[in-house]
DNA sequence: AGGTTGACAAAGG
DNA sequence: GCCTTTGCCAACC
């Protein structure tokens, strides 16, 4: 089982309407925030995972290199009902998902 | 086995 | 506010 596991596990728990970050993810499931990128890109099919809910540490889709995908990934997170900015900005402090048990506090 | 790249994050200019 | 550099981990050549 492959670390990616956890990874999906962790994004699949993000409900519509809510964003996550990679560094969000990453401090969850124990890795860094390239290790979630790489998931991502490395998708495997059928997966169930919304991998458009997550984003950047700057609140923006990630330009990644595979074509346009980045343009239908905010068209999907509009569908969901998040708001972008005119530079295609997301409040983060608005739509940014909390992981449960993710607090230092719920840590100890 | 070693080097490069990648859907990132944080710090510096 | 944007671009560049460094560090990180995993995959590809």
């Amino acid at each position: 089982m492959p670390p990616y596991s956890q990874i999906y596990l962790a994004v699949r728990q993000v409900p519509p309407g809510h964003v996550t970050t990679y560094g969000a993810v990453a401090q969850q499931v124990g890795c860094t925030a390239r290790t979630v990128g790489f998931a991502m890109a490395a998708l495997p099919p059928g997966h169930d995972v919304a991998w458009q809910r997550v984003i950047n540490a700057q609140g923006r889709v990630s330009p990644r290199t595979d074509g346009d995908g980045s343009h239908v990934q905010q068209l999907l997170l509009e569908a969901e009902g998040i708001r972008f900015d005119n530079r295609q900005r997301v409040d983060l402090e608005r739509y940014a998902w909390r992981f449960p048990g993710s607090s230092v506090n719920e840590a100890k």
